[in-house]
RNA sequence: GCGGGCGUAGCUCAGAGGUUAGAGCACUGGGCUGUGGCCCCAGGGGUCGCGGGUUCGAGUCCCGCCGCUCGCCCCA
């Protein structure tokens, strides 16, 4: 047994692992490019102050799963627990709307929560995200869907529902607020323990409860569709038609409601039934006034986050796999102690030529070098001996069609170099 | 925080009270004295998660702890 291993919850993305990986971070900055998305690096943490006051006091995020430290100087600090919060702390720090009215980011970026692992969920995840800044025009939030729509398809995964909602306002939330409370209050003795809880600190999260007994009692709940100001019922109503109009269906689905609370209008989930109980592989909203909150000017933004992870249970559920191809183009054999300076001379040309090339550092014998060359892939194997230095060549093999010749060492490098070209 | 399953070689796993703990894959060497893949032979590699208990004897049975994993809650 090791003595250290990987924290609880965390995972080591092994060599194996990376192409994977890199197919996923890849495709989606090919996609937000498609859309005129700008990527953001923000740091790992940032003063816990930040996500205390835009996740919410009542967040299960704040009371319990946030990773939050004080530094040598006494400050509080909180490793990213969510995307959105720190994008719009530096949205605002470096005044990126300032003669930009419309700012579209995105981001990859490790997220951390202290929670119970499971399958698809980790202390430590990774999510690639977008966030726009600067409109509250309906067709943005259909953009940000959209994207969403095509980021998942570029790396295969299908089979999802989208389901979309509208939470409502500072303006209409407060009406609906008092009526689910209103409806639930003599219902309460029935409700879980947890519900009974949310009915004080956070109501609307009892239509989330996944209890079939909360289930049943909200069933004929008053629906928070019913209670949107104007405003928010035309933005929904118009989110819906311009979905419709680029033909992405969605599940209409008043019940959703998500764990934040800097949540306004729009919010959507992108439901995988292959992920188990973590069935969100995607999930974002709108939040019109997170930048005042945070201390800005009152700006209207939306985004998303995608669970990296959660994409990659999805690939491996369809059978998706990206390899890496060959390791090296080259393998360096050489034959005897006599030939290695030599060998790691032309090495060194090989590499500073572009070639991918590497040779054996373990004197190990001709057969197992040639083994090992055929391990990493490597199209041509270069065999240097007595021989062979003796005349000023070298054996030149190329692996696939198990055929060999003799090739001048001072034409050795162009040549490959050469056959390279041609291969590619 | 609560419940189920599992911890034996680098990996996947067999072994269910009785010599010195095994297999496949991988690795190293040889068959092939300078040539990969296929085949054959050999070799290296293990505090059987940790600690205690029962027993003449414990990977094996019992208890505790730790870890991993799956589910509940919640989230990407």
């Amino acid at each position: 047994m090791a003595k250290y291993k990987a924290p609880r919850g965390t995972k080591d993305v092994l060599p194996d692992e990376i192409p994977e990986w890199r197919f996923v971070e890849e495709t989606f900055r090919h996609v937000c490019s498609l859309y005129g998305y700008r990527e953001i690096r923000t740091p790992a943490f940032e003063e816990t102050e930040l996500f205390v006051r835009t996740a919410g006091e009542s967040s299960d995020i704040v009371t319990k799963q946030m990773y939050t430290f004080s530094d040598p100087g006494g400050e509080s600090y909180t490793l990213r627990p969510e995307g959105t919060a720190p994008t719009v702390r530096a949205y605002i720090q470096h005044n990126l709307g300032y003669g930009m009215p419309l700012v579209k980011l995105f981001y990859i970026a490790p997220i951390f929560r202290y929670e119970r692992p499971q399958a698809g969920r980790l202390r430590q995840h990774h999510q690639v995200g977008i966030e726009v800044l600067g409109s509250s025009d309906p067709a943005v939030d259909a953009e940000v869907v959209a994207l969403g729509v095509d980021f998942l398809s570029s790396v295969g995964v299908s089979g999802y529902e989208i389901h979309i909602n509208s939470v409502g306002c500072q303006n209409c939330r407060p009406a609906y607020r008092q009526a689910l409370i209103g409806f639930l209050e003599p219902l309460k003795d029935g409700l879980c323990e947890d519900c009974k809880r949310r009915l004080k600190v956070n109501p609307l999260r009892i239509l989330d409860c996944k209890e079939e007994i909360c289930k049943a009692l909200t069933a004929s709940a008053p629906r928070i569709l019913a209670y949107l100001c104007d405003e928010c019922r035309v933005h929904f109503e118009s989110v819906l038609s311009y979905l419709k109009t680029i033909g992405v269906e969605l599940v209409v689905d008043s019940r959703l409601v998500r764990g934040l609370d800097y949540y306004t209008k729009t919010t959507f989930e992108f439901l995988h039934p292959s992920l188990g109980a973590q069935s969100a592989v995607l999930a974002g909203g709108r939040y019109d006034g997170l930048v005042e909150e945070c201390g800005g000017k009152r700006t209207p933004g939306i985004g998303f986050g995608c669970g990296i992870e959660r994409v990659l249970i999805l690939r491996q559920h369809y059978n998706l796999r990206t390899d890496e191809g060959n390791i090296v183009d080259v393998f360096v054999c050489a034959v005897g102690e006599s030939v290695r300076q030599h060998a790691f001379k032309l090495l060194k040309e090989l590499r500073c030529a572009g070639v991918r090339a590497d040779m054996d550092y373990l004197g190990r014998s001709l057969k197992a070098q040639m083994r090992f060359a055929d391990r990493l892939g490597a199209t041509y194997v270069v065999i240097i001996g007595d021989e062979e230095l003796s005349n000023g060549v070298a054996t030149l093999r190329a692996m696939r069609e198990s055929k060999q010749q003799q090739v001048p060492l001072d034409k050795l490098v162009d040549y490959l170099r050469s056959l390279e070209e041609r291969g590619s």
